[in-house]
DNA sequence: CTGAAAGCGCTAACAG
DNA sequence: CTGTTAGCGCTTTCAG
């Protein structure tokens, strides 16, 4: 309905070709300045702007994309992954591109809505099973990876600098004279667990500090998990750390409720320091340490690596890391 | 590139013209049983599956709807909002149509974007600018409202029963024997918070319970300005009101830092009641008793009224409100 | 029930 | 620098 103006309703108008009207509109510098005024002149009296579909058909290149959060049940709920097609959103806005966000839930009709959609190129977030990677693959359908690693491939990923943030976690801990640091850890099977997670280990190691199996407790991304996991962390008297390095900010909340149920002040007799600096800290009471993690840039670079995958750039940034960095607050 | 198999493959392999092949897929009951099976053969062979961009530029429609958050700043990063993406997300793709996500932020650019895309209908989340709905339906896209409400026009809205939730808290807060309730509110500039702010004065006031305006703190809505607002009514000794309701979820962890930073315990010396229930309410200690919105389906509602719009149904509910529910914590 | 053919709005050679 | 022309892949009358 409304049936909008088309480039033919224009070059009428402005007495040029359409051809000439569709070269005004993807490439101005090819058309002598005095035609292309006439053309704008003409394709504002009827309120004309190219027809993405049609173009898309002429052209064929749908300048689709897909971001596909891979994760049980996470969707955008998910503040980290949000953050992320936050960023994604905006640099497909700037750059044109049509986006499709969507869950890695059910795959059958993931691809052939991918297909039959005509999606160019897919951003997949998180832990994305390889068996889906293939089938992208196998479709030459260029993929990227944000917040996740495959050693060995040659996708290019985007991910934060978690080694960094840990390190800076940890050594301002250290510095505030704690030597028992325990960890409310999750399950390593993500690569951004697993570096976090090594990270942590390692660093203490470095600075020489004991790192028992006792000091660390995994635990399930639900509060109820971290809270008893930090229960347990902080229940033996005589080993119990005076301060706890928390996998993300729920786990931090977790060692929040555990401090209250036993009666431990935070920061007084107990530290406690996140990670993804997400809205959640500044909720807590006191307001939680955290480390913050750029997800607008890190959504950004997805969409300029899928980018350059699409016009077969070569020498395309296979591995890239955005900055992290610890904002201290009151727990701490 | 890897350019699928097109309808004429289909037809030249199967042996049916291309026009069969489209009814085939559109409308399979329209073509012969046998004829249909050999369609179906041939398209497997070929992994042929219909490209929507051609389809929609036959049909001269796109199925393209777009889910516009008008809330300053905010954007799917807004727990509230995203759920409501959610939803909207889930029926869309159902109903394969393409959603496109955006913020009400650059006007211009919004409209353009919508209107070289193809955009054929819009739900609008928030607080939106009467001018930007006049704009679209001068360009006669339809236009449904969530969590907004427009009095006078004849714009489809789907909203939740705030004040059945509002009555809900309220009616419990009392039950447990509070008299002075104080309220932690927000800015009454929107529709939803305008239904709650109201829900609460009339409520009080039907259970002959005292409503000044000392009782009722207007804030912003960070966390800053909570507590500080909580702060205020929790300081007066002699007036403090023994339980707090709290506009929404982050209102409610102002509170709860408010009562940390006075001494108070929660809910022995203050209850309070959060709204929203969002995933916050878990992580507070104690668990903070909120008010349920099933923001999913408020999604879902959207999308089924704007299809009908689209379809132009006739006799299309002006007024949805899905229930609310309390979720009675600890916090109470 | 099926086929032929004319578009949908735009782009991309290829000429001029 | 600009115009002509032939599609892009699918749908949709209109006949048969």
């Amino acid at each position: 309905m409304a049936s909008s103006a088309t480039i033919y309703d224009v070059s009428r108008l402005s007495g040029v070709s359409t051809a000439t009207v569709s070269r005004t509109f993807s490439d101005p510098d090819r058309v002598k300045e005095a035609t292309r005024r006439k053309v704008y002149d003409a394709a504002a009296v009827l309120n004309y702007s190219p027809n993405a579909i049609a173009r898309a058909m002429a052209r064929q290149c749908t300048d689709r994309i897909a971001y596909i959060i891979c994760k049980k049940g996470a969707t955008i709920l998910d503040e980290f992954y949000a953050s992320i097609c936050e960023g994604i959103m905006r640099s497909a806005n700037r750059s044109d591109l049509h986006l499709l966000v969507s869950t890695a839930e059910d795959w059958g009709q993931l691809l052939r809505s991918a297909h039959s959609k005509q999606i160019e190129g897919v951003i997949l977030g998180g832990t994305a099973d390889p068996a889906l990677i293939s089938e992208f693959q196998s479709r030459k359908i260029p993929v990227v990876l944000v917040n996740n690693r495959i050693t060995g491939s040659e996708l290019p990923c985007v991910v934060a600098d978690e080694a960094s943030g840990v390190r800076q976690a940890l050594e301002h801990l250290i510095q505030r004279g704690h030597r028992k640091i325990g960890m409310v850890a999750g399950r390593v099977n993500s690569y951004v667990m697993s570096e976090r997670y090594h990270a942590f280990v390692d660093c203490l190691k470095e600075h020489g500090l004991p790192v028992s199996p006792a000091s660390i407790k995994m635990c399930e991304a639900t509060v109820q998990s971290t809270t008893a996991a930090a229960e347990e962390l902080l229940r033996s008297p005589e080993a119990r750390p005076t301060a706890l390095f928390c996998i993300n900010d729920v786990a931090a909340a977790g060692a929040y409720k555990a401090a209250r149920r036993l009666g431990l002040r935070i920061p007084e007799d107990l530290a406690v320091s996140g990670f993804d600096d997400s809205t959640l800290c500044p909720m807590l009471e006191p307001e939680l340490t955290s480390v913050h993690i750029d997800c607008r840039r890190m959504g950004e670079l997805c969409v300029e690596r899928l980018t350059q995958l699409l016009q077969h750039k070569k020498d395309i940034e296979q591995f890239s890391m955005v900055p992290t960095e610890l904002i201290v607050r009151r727990s701490t």
